[in-house]
DNA sequence: CGCGACGTTGATTTGCCTCAACGATTGTGG
DNA sequence: CCACAATCGTTGAGGCAAATCAACGTCGCG
């Protein structure tokens, strides 16, 4: 396993002795999952946050009628879990599977919570990565009310090139909220603007 | 100024020893704000987070055909601010005010990267809350690409029914991003429905 | 090779918006 | 304290954006 990544990310936001890191190096486990494969399903409880060294994750919510709503990508160098279940400890809305074959960092609620006691400044560390979370999330609800279909779909592709680049239509669609069908309309029509 | 209110708040998460929780109370300040006043305009940098004690705000997004988005309502026991400018210290998007006469606890940028250091639980206090405020909005973003407007609605008001005694029917469906026409409609067609 | 998922296109339907008009309520200046 | 303006919620007519359903070519995969 290859902690760099994961420790270079930690390191913009706190700074951490030698053995500090060592420990926390020691609290992580590693593990790779293929494509499709699945590292969380709804009604399970959650207890692992992923770290994707490499790789792309998707957390969704599947519907009673069988539609998938796209919660997250997660992409190299970031973060993934169902939040609400893991800090909770309810059952999870979520299902989170591996959209290629990716390598990725986990660590347990439980040594998490180790590891808050043990070395304070990863609490600086989550509480600077939930607010970031929390600022994205809430522009996210912002463009979901302000704008529509088409300029909430190029707003994204400008965002998130690194994540368009891995994801099919149908997930931007399911992360967008609106049909395959419609994204595909969307766009042709641009395309047809573009040349003219 | 009356800090009862937030002092309870934060050791529903935290313990503080007495003298913390003194230096806590000297860096507070309080206002005072009237119905309709703001406390942040879009455009200026937002170095303050702000505690509700008592009254109501909301935070919102003014576009340039002049719609508005609300983003959020700050009740009773809330904290709200502009997160995304508060961080990066960059111009703010939202506007901030008061829906009714309201009295606030604020606390500046400055003074609260020194409580940080000189009081660190505070790390995990926002810690915390910001991770309880990303799952929230996570779930809103969820409802937004799931759900129909109807559907919305009821689980906003089911959800948050202290919001809905204090805020109008505009403000809701601001919230929602639907017209306030059509939540009335909406609203009449499950009125009729219920009676039958 | 052949099956199944994906992206595309078109026809039809539906949800929601726009615009306009109306009472009811709130707020405000004389 | 009243008169007037302004805002809010409601209702309806008409239009547009997006969903649904179905059909088809393409590609990756077993």
């Amino acid at each position: 396993m290859n902690v760099n990544l994961l420790l270079s990310n930690i390191k913009k936001h706190i700074t951490l002795s030698s053995l500090e890191e060592q420990y926390f190096c020691s609290q992580i486990t590693y593990l790779q999952v293929s494509k499709n494969e699945s590292v969380l399903q709804q009604g399970n409880i959650c207890n692992t946050i992923y770290f994707v060294d490499s790789g792309t994750l998707s957390a969704f919510y599947r519907t009673k009628g069988g539609k998938e709503s796209t919660i997250m990508f997660a992409i190299r160098d970031w973060w993934i879990t169902d939040l609400y279940s893991f800090t909770n400890e309810k059952p999870a809305m979520l299902d989170i599977e591996a959209i290629e074959d990716s390598s990725i960092l986990a660590i347990s609620n439980v040594k998490l919570q180790l590891l808050y006691q043990k070395v304070p400044s990863f609490e600086k560390y989550f509480r600077i990565l939930f607010a970031n979370a929390y600022i994205r999330e809430q522009l996210r609800a912002l463009d979901n009310i302000t704008f529509t279909t088409e300029e909430r779909y190029f707003r994204f592709i400008e965002k998130y090139p690194q994540i368009v680049e891995k994801v099919s239509q149908k997930r931007i669609a399911s992360y967008l909220g609106v049909t395959p069908e419609f994204l595909s309309t969307v766009k042709k029509k641009n395309k047809r603007l573009k040349l003219s």
